[in-house]
DNA sequence: ATTGGCTAAATTGTAGACAATCAGTGTGAT
DNA sequence: ATCACACTGATTGTCTACAATTTAGCCAAT
C-alpha cells in the first residue's frame, strides 16, 4: 500500500495537471492537510516533491506557488529534449524487450484507450504519460527517467491535446505495434512525431518562474 | 540566514560530491540527525531533496541509498544534453546581460580561482558548477536550472577531472572573456568543449540506479 | 501624504513521541 | 533438512506541539 504521501503527491499532482489551481497561487500546508484529513507532515513532503519535479515553485519560509508553465518559445525545446531522452532510451533498450515488456506496455495503451473512449482529459493525460513511462522501463531506462519526468511536468503544465481522441490513441497504438514488429527505425520516427507534434500552435501565454 | 534543512542539504550533497560515501551505502536519518545535532524532520526532507536531485536512490520504507553514477556509456548522453540546456540559455539570454551580469559571473569566476590555487577537488568541483550556474541565472534560464542541476548531480557523481587545475581555469576564464567581448559563437563554443570534453575517458566503471 | 517601526496574525520550520513497516532470526511442524 | 510463521530490533512514516519567520495593518513622527 502506498504511503499517506505517495497519496498526497499524487493527488495534488492530478489537480495540478487538471488545472484546477491557477498559476501563481500559493498552496497552505494547513489547508491541504485538512483538506485531506492527514497531518502537516506527509503534506510538506509532497509540496517538496513536487516541487522537485517543476509542478511547483518553493519560496523560503514563505510556501510554495504553482509554477507557471514555460514561455511559449520554449516549449519546442522542452519538447526536444523530452524527446532526445526518449528516443535514446529506446534505441539502447530495444534489443532487451521480450514478450513480459509488450504485455507491459500493452496494459498501458488498454489504459489509454479507455481514458479515450471515456473522453476524460486529465486521466488521457495521464495514461498518455503511463505509455511513455512503461516503455522507457521496459528499455531499462530508469537511470534517465527522474530528468524525463521533470520535462513531462513541465510540457503537462500547458497539456491540451488538439487532435482528437481517437488520433490521440491512434498514434501510440502505432508506436506500440512497430515496437511489437521490432522495426526501431519507425517506431523511433513515430515516437518523436508524437511528442514534438503535441507541443505546436499552444493557445496559452503565460510564462515564467520563481526561485528564491 | 539558510534553515536548518538548506544546511543539511549542502553539507550532504558535498559528502557526495567529494565521494566520501560509496555507492549502494544507505544513509539513515537517525545517524545524520545525530551527527548534525537536529531532529529527523529536516534531515528527511534533505534526503527527499537530494534523491529528486538524482545523489540519492529512494526506496518505500527502507530508507535511501547512494545512488550508482551514470553507465559510461550513458554519460556523454548526460553531458550532451546538459550543454544543449546551456547553450540554449546562453545563446537566448545573451543580449539581456548587463555589467551587473558581469560582476556576477566575475565573483564567481574568483572563486574558481581560490579553489584552483588550493588544488582543493571537491571545492573545484561546487565553484565549476557555480559559474556555470551564475551564467545561466544571469541570462534568465531559472526554468530549465532544476533540469540542469539534475544532469550535473549525474556528472558530478564521478567527477574527476583529467585536466590539471590551471587548464581548467583557463577554460573558464576563456569563457568568460568571450562573454565580455560579446562574442556570442565563440562563447558558445567554448562552452561546449568544456562540458563534453569534461566526461571522456573516465576510469570508473560502476552503474545503474534503483526505484521502488 | 509618506516613511518608519511596532504589534499581532498567519504560516512555515523544527523537535520529540508514537505508530507502522521491514529485515533478520529462531522455532516448530512436516 | 526445509519451509512456514511468529517474534524482535531497527528504521521509516506520521502526528502533535512549539519555535521562528514573514506579512499586513496600524500608529506615530516627519
Amino acid at each position: 500500500m502506498a504511503s499517506i504521501r505517495e497519496q498526497i503527491t499524487g493527488k495534488i499532482r492530478d489537480e495540478l495537471v487538471a488545472g484546477n489551481f491557477e498559476a501563481g497561487l500559493p498552496l497552505r500546508e494547513t489547508q491541504m492537510a485538512k483538506r485531506f484529513g492527514v497531518s502537516r507532515g506527509p503534506v510538506r513532503d509532497a509540496f517538496l516533491q513536487l516541487s522537485q519535479e517543476g509542478f511547483l515553485a518553493y519560496h523560503s519560509n514563505r510556501g510554495v506557488t504553482v509554477r507557471h508553465p514555460p514561455a511559449l518559445e520554449d516549449r519546442s525545446f522542452v519538447a526536444s529534449l523530452r524527446a532526445q531522452i526518449e528516443l535514446y532510451i529506446v534505441h539502447k533498450g530495444f534489443e532487451k524487450l521480450t514478450p513480459e515488456s509488450h504485455k507491459q506496455i500493452a496494459v498501458a495503451l488498454a489504459g489509454l484507450k479507455q481514458a479515450c473512449s471515456d473522453k476524460d482529459v486529465i486521466e488521457v493525460a495521464k495514461a498518455d504519460m503511463e505509455f511513455h513511462r512503461s516503455i522507457l522501463q521496459e528499455c531499462g531506462g530508469d537511470d534517465f527517467i527522474q530528468t524525463w519526468r521533470q520535462l513531462c511536468a513541465r510540457m503537462l503544465l500547458t497539456y491540451s491535446r488538439l487532435k482528437s481522441f481517437d488520433e490521440a490513441y491512434a498514434e501510440h497504438e502505432e508506436i506500440f505495434e512497430l515496437i511489437k514488429k521490432q522495426d526501431l527505425d519507425n517506431a523511433l520516427a513515430a515516437l518523436e512525431r508524437n511528442i514534438t507534434i503535441a507541443v505546436e500552435y499552444q493557445p496559452d501565454s503565460e510564462n515564467g518562474t520563481d526561485k528564491d
